[in-house]
DNA sequence: GATTTTTCTGACCGAATGATCAAGTTTTTT
DNA sequence: AAAAAACTTGATCATTCGGTCAGAAAAATC
């Protein structure tokens, strides 16, 4: 976006095809670099592989992105974008179980159909997040901040078991990205290429059911 | 060892001071070895940077181990051993509440005191487990089933809800590893550069608590 | 249609890396 | 103490990688 708006800041035509082209591209090219950095990490992956991916020379993929790095830091700030509003159900009006049902289903969802820039996101923290900066001790904490809030509150009003807000959320993030992060181990441990659908229904209840009884809640009926 | 085995073979002296130092400095290297690659992956390590946490001469190192991926092996090796039997309490005869609860206390113990080769064993299985081979789908899998097989009679017999064994195996690994696998994250989150021994305790509790519920078991009292 | 701007690309470069090797030194064996 | 085996190491090599550059091609602007 910021390269987009340096480069074309001075074309005056309204976002035409010129600019259609390059959001493209430059899509193209996140997409070649979210999969290579997922199989590779940071450092195993290489310009090269991202270009031969998005099927472009190296040195075209080096005018849109000037380094390696800034294509990274793009590619993980798109990804924690993306997962910024996922609980966006736990408030202290909302039920818990109902809330808490919703947050696990929904992070179960999303470890299914997206697990590569989950990979990613892991790849990063396992080495120290040399690359993400004072984001999790700011961004990452305020909104565990606000959300362990909320815990508490529904622990205040009666309605839950007295239990640590952060580390549940930390269970539950556990629990739901095992199945993006190491799905390669899943797999070969069932024996079955992939997890069908119904597996990951039944997985999300099965996690919601064990983590809701574990806080004292009802998990709320299945559909 | 093999390596050992194989250069030492012909010396007949039982064991002695040769074989001692050799034993002392392989392990040294295995040690900077582990280290390095949690920190940077396979692809990220330099064998120039273990031969310097070694304190030896890479040419030294290559002595010992010919190529990067023997060491990698027997790193991987070494703490996929350190692993099997982690869950030998698990017993058809054992107490469900009480195995369990032994279990995770374990591995949050584990995830304390030697989160390195968890990192890089975490490391290898988001990235496909390309250098593991054959290992998750043969020997870790019968080990799953194996544990999954103890479960479901627990259940069989009444002792607990039903539950798919094998999810709750990945539930307690998820949950218990990311004390070790996403310690920056969690250091970051909570503001504080590492747990104490008292916080680590009190992960295990909530853990052992919220599983046990949601298994429909009582946790043991607590000492 | 000429000029300017943007996009594209093969060739290339310095640095880093895994690994080798030959020439040493030390230890063990005889 | 001579010979053999084991160990150590600086120097070096081939390869790979991230990134650059000059100039061609295409598109937009005038």
């Amino acid at each position: 976006m910021a390269v987009s708006d340096q480069v074309n800041a001075d074309v005056g035509n309204g976002g035409g095809v010129r600019q259609r082209s390059r959001a493209s591209i430059e899509r193209r090219i996140l997409e070649a670099a979210e999969s290579v950095f997922a199989e590779a990490g940071f450092n195993g992956a290489t310009t090269a592989e991202i270009a031969r991916r998005a099927a472009i020379p190296k040195a075209n993929l080096h005018y849109y992105f000037n380094t390696k790095e800034e294509l990274y830091q793009q590619v993980l700030t798109g990804i924690v974008n993306t997962w910024l509003h996922t609980a966006d159900e736990i408030t202290i009006d909302a039920d818990p179980a109902q809330a808490l049902a919703h947050y696990i289903t929904a992070k179960v969802e999303l470890a299914r159909e997206r697990p590569i820039p989950s990979r990613v996101f892991a790849n990063e923290i396992i080495h120290g997040a040399p690359h993400l900066g004072k984001y999790l001790g700011s961004e990452l904490r305020a909104w565990v901040d606000t959300k362990a809030k909320v815990i508490r509150g529904w622990i205040a009003a009666g309605k839950m078991r007295d239990i640590d807000p952060k580390h549940l959320l930390f269970m539950i993030w556990a629990s739901t990205q095992t199945y993006a992060d190491f799905a390669s181990q899943i797999s070969a441990v069932l024996g079955k290429e992939q997890l069908s659908p119904q597996e990951y229904k039944a997985v999300a209840r099965q996690v919601t059911e064990i983590i809701l009884r574990g806080c004292g809640l009802t998990p709320p009926t299945q559909i």
